[in-house]
DNA sequence: GGAAGAAGTGAACCACCATTCAGAGCTTCC
DNA sequence: GGAAGCTCTGAATGGTGGTTCACTTCTTCC
């Protein structure tokens, strides 16, 4: 068997599956999934359109790929934020800022998350990404609801609300134009958010 | 000039082409932009591909239409409710109930025009659309305010949230199958939206 | 150095639809 | 009836873009 991958091959061939991943994302933060093939996403990694197909079995399966990683760091980031220090409203607080600055941050990236027009397979990752949202928020409510600092209400709603209030505002191009700044935008939205879930205005 | 249309065929062409519009929206709201072909809207409407032709000349102009159509009905219905008898915060309420209650009653409907994926050209409509809906909902919130019934507040901010919270609730296939009825999913929804627009519990 | 076998290439291939168009079938009016 | 001009048809056309594959290039190990 005169050939057998060494570690650093393995390690050079994992590295340019992550610079693949890497690029595709921002072509789909650029131009949205829709605009995005093969060929661009293989030109901007500087490969071949054919030596896509030897880190993915489909331009699907890179979408999805991408889509994970992407909608995974979101979750974990604001997971952290809402399970971390401070009373239920503090940290539901906290959490609308942090989604909301790092969609400002990464426009192109939230709407490809949220918002644009993708593939089946790409739209069913969508759904679940958003069900985790939910869950998150949705528990931290129930955290505020027991500790006496939001009124009864349903959870689950209020936390869909919340992602779909925090998606619509952010996504909309027309969002930023309209004469605020962001930390007024912020200002609003979390005011809006706490209201949302019945939390006593400050 | 031995041929000239009679008001009898003026209108038969008329109705075969409101006969193509409805079809083709009912293959939308079944199947969703992305699965509808030319091909499947004419034979839903009983005639051959090439006849759409003779109606739209395109595909794009096609679906423009049937997004028109559709989205034009509610924002009007909606417009009537929120423009109608009450005080601003009584409207509100009902708005969003008709804007639940008409989305659950066709859901197919609901998610083309919220949130399927969708051809650029119906993507830009789908934006007037929803900043239509937007001025509707931030109106209703103004006069809320002037009428002291609502807390100061970026009422464009409030509708955004609006429109995106319902969309979320309502769109989102695990919306109702998760033990919910109807009447709770509202009742849970309008409690929702007045919290959001900072209306005081009832 | 050289054999074995993997990764990388990119032009060719192919499936999928929107769109077209030459001809068939109607409708109108003399 | 028949000429003129329309609507309707559906197979053929064409563009797009994902996927394949024969070939080249690189890596490993004797």
């Amino acid at each position: 068997m005169p050939y057998r991958k060494t570690p650093s091959e393995i390690r050079r061939l994992e590295a340019a599956r992550e610079h693949l991943v890497a690029c595709a994302t921002s072509v789909v933060a650029e131009v949205g999934w829709a605009q995005t093939s093969v060929t661009a996403v293989a030109d901007s990694a500087g490969i071949a359109a054919g030596s896509v197909y030897q880190h993915f079995p489909s331009k699907a399966a890179l979408a999805v790929e991408v889509f994970r990683r992407a909608a995974g760091r979101e979750v974990e980031v604001l997971g952290e934020v809402l399970d971390g220090e401070g009373d239920p409203v503090e940290r539901l607080t906290r959490g609308i800022e942090v989604f909301a600055r790092r969609a400002l941050e990464n426009r192109g990236l939230a709407y490809a998350l949220l918002a644009a027009p993708a593939e089946a397979a790409v739209g069913a990752e969508r759904l679940e990404f958003r069900r985790r949202y939910r869950a998150l928020f949705a528990e931290v409510v129930r955290q505020g609801m027991a500790a006496g600092l939001l009124p009864a209400q349903n959870g689950e709603i209020t936390a869909a609300a919340l992602t779909g209030a925090i998606g619509e505002v952010l996504v909309d191009p027309l969002g930023t134009p309209s004469g605020h700044t962001t930390d007024e935008l912020l200002t609003d939205l979390t005011a809006m958010a706490l209201r949302c879930a019945g939390a006593p205005a400050v």
